[in-house]
DNA sequence: CTGTTAGCGCCTTCAT
DNA sequence: ATGAAGGCGCTAACAG
């Protein structure tokens, strides 16, 4: 923070504001002070300084990010989506995460206001409560993977009811009838939204009581494990786990596996998120595969559109991206491809 | 028109520098007017601009984060612990990515500087032109697995030579000769590390002329697949795969399933990393775990006593975390089955 | 075309 | 204890 546009004005012999036309490409200036200017910055090596432009600007450049976690396959490949899209628009990124608490959830918040230009929301377990605390920051903001039904936002999210619907469906296809289901966080609208889809196929197909058929998870590996553990107790013992996602789904494989227990001939298990790494478990992992990357990437398109204006009065977007089902070895030793059946 | 320090003095009836006071608790305020600034504060809801504040501070509370990609379990685990340590820290997060690409390296050093008040550089294949232009930032800059020798910076690797050193005596001993290495790409310095721990432990057995034993490869499942197809075309065929990483390896495992070749009975197949998703190929992967997470805490924390002035004139820090072998059933049936590996 | 001037929002001496 | 005034580095009027 040491060499200033007035240094470069004064290297170069003419006043501060030709330095900055010069810069900006503002306005014509004369060629021979065009090269002086050009000149005494590389000298000096002048970088003009972001935080006095934006005090003018009221821009930043930049795109907040704030999500639940940073790590994981799933956040992982959200970012890598907003990445490319970001640095495609020469935006640069802020990320903080949530944890899923809402202290932190509040002091990214404040964290990220002002240094952006414009916000993306992650926040599935959002409540009501802090969705009301949100329309005081001044940016836009895009939610997505987030159930904001009563507020003026634009929302991206996934298909989880179908794909859960058509997972369910798939299983019940199979000829299996009791399905166990493995829920995600109880906060979490994605995770109520799959559970939902499980219900409603199950319902479709006559078969009642459900809730006895359902277990708590946590969209981790060990809930998973500890969840499988539990179902193996039933008697008589369900013949499929539709878990909510790829992560509870792997840690219910490794519960099997050390059970003894065969997937998919004693028991079917299927995951939801079509992770990478379901391609690699034992046996690969039948899932619904999201389009995360697609998420992260529209979010950013979406929020750019509106910070230039062109979105001034649309009305806010509301925009569930398709999901694909991913038939793999877990529930059926013959692995389909299809896309989600129409369910609207 | 944003709401700023001026509106609340209006508000609360007394000057802007005793808006300042208050709410950065900088000296002693009546308590009545203290009270009045407070409220008119709130009912505002005023939030101090940061580019304001950081134009005369000279410090922006963030911290910057430069690495090759944000996608992928290795730079996925990374960022949590980052994230996690920054936020511990009160910092946010300003992140880019280079895609290994020198120009988009360059652009983002210029968007992070002086946007941040300290870098985190995580750029293996960094030439030494690169290097050169980085004194040129004001920042102080930790670099994480990267290999810079002649510069006074922060550096903090992993063992990639050991590692890789003890992960090929590994496959030594379980009586391999013929070991295949599929090397990362040629300008990482980390993967050069591991290629040099491979060519040693060779060296070391009387193995010569190793490097017909050498395929080029790019840290991605694709290039681990097609050179282990280049690798079975050989006579006699290696009875094992060292590959530089663990996404390399598992395009091997793939290529070997596909060619209906047995792991590890017909081949024995290793990688690098650790990465969690390891656990779960066919069969599980022998690798080198590195402490990833550790790694972008101990920068964290190593850029932010930097920044607190404590550690002036201490010499560069130059750190080698270590590594720890990850022995499963890719290389040795003995790891998990508890059988009598079949070589001997 | 170019230089001078007035702020952007805030903190920090200075006076009082 | 409080208010007024002077920048931080830069851009955008406004004159010349």
């Amino acid at each position: 923070m040491r060499v200033t546009i007035r240094d470069v004005a004064h290297a170069a012999n003419v006043s501060i504001s030709t330095v900055s036309r010069v810069l900006n490409d503002t306005c014509v200036v004369s060629e021979d002070k065009r090269l002086l200017v050009l000149e005494a910055a590389k000298n000096l090596n002048y970088r003009p300084n972001p935080a006095a432009r934006s005090l003018l600007n009221k821009s930043t450049g930049g795109l907040g990010v704030l999500l639940p976690f940073v790590s994981g396959e799933f956040f992982s490949e959200f970012l890598g989506g907003i990445d490319e899209a970001a640095q495609k628009n020469d935006f640069f990124l802020m990320i903080s995460t949530s944890h899923r608490h809402q202290d932190e959830f509040r002091a990214a918040m404040r964290a990220m206001d002002k240094r952006v230009d414009g916000l993306i929301i992650m926040a599935p377990e959002l409540g009501a409560e802090d969705a009301a605390s949100i329309p005081s920051l001044d940016e836009p903001v895009v939610f997505v993977n987030t159930n904001i039904d009563q507020r003026p936002f634009d929302v991206i999210n996934f298909d989880n009811f179908g794909g859960a619907h058509a997972l369910t469906r798939h299983l019940l296809e199979l000829g299996h009838h009791r399905i166990a289901h493995i829920k995600g966080p109880a906060d979490a609208r994605d995770a109520q939204e799959r559970t939902r889809g499980y219900r409603m196929a199950m319902a479709e197909s006559g078969i009642e009581d459900v809730v006895a058929l359902e277990f708590q998870g946590g969209f981790t590996q060990e809930s998973g494990h500890a969840a499988a553990n539990r179902i193996l107790q039933m008697d008589p013992r369900p013949s499929a786990i539709m878990a909510a996602n790829d992560y509870s789904a792997m840690g219910v494989l490794s519960a099997l596996h050390e059970a003894g227990i065969s997937v998919p001939k004693d028991v079917a298990v299927a995951g939801f998120d079509g992770l990478a790494s379901g391609q690699f478990t034992v046996p690969p992992l039948t899932s619904v595969r999201v389009p995360v990357r697609e998420l992260g990437s529209t979010a950013v398109m979406r929020l750019i559109d509106r910070l230039h204006g062109k979105l001034a009065d649309t009305a806010p977007l509301r925009l569930d991206l398709p999901v694909e089902l991913l038939i793999r070895e877990s529930t059926s030793a013959k692995a389909v491809h299809g896309r989600t059946p129409a369910f609207e």
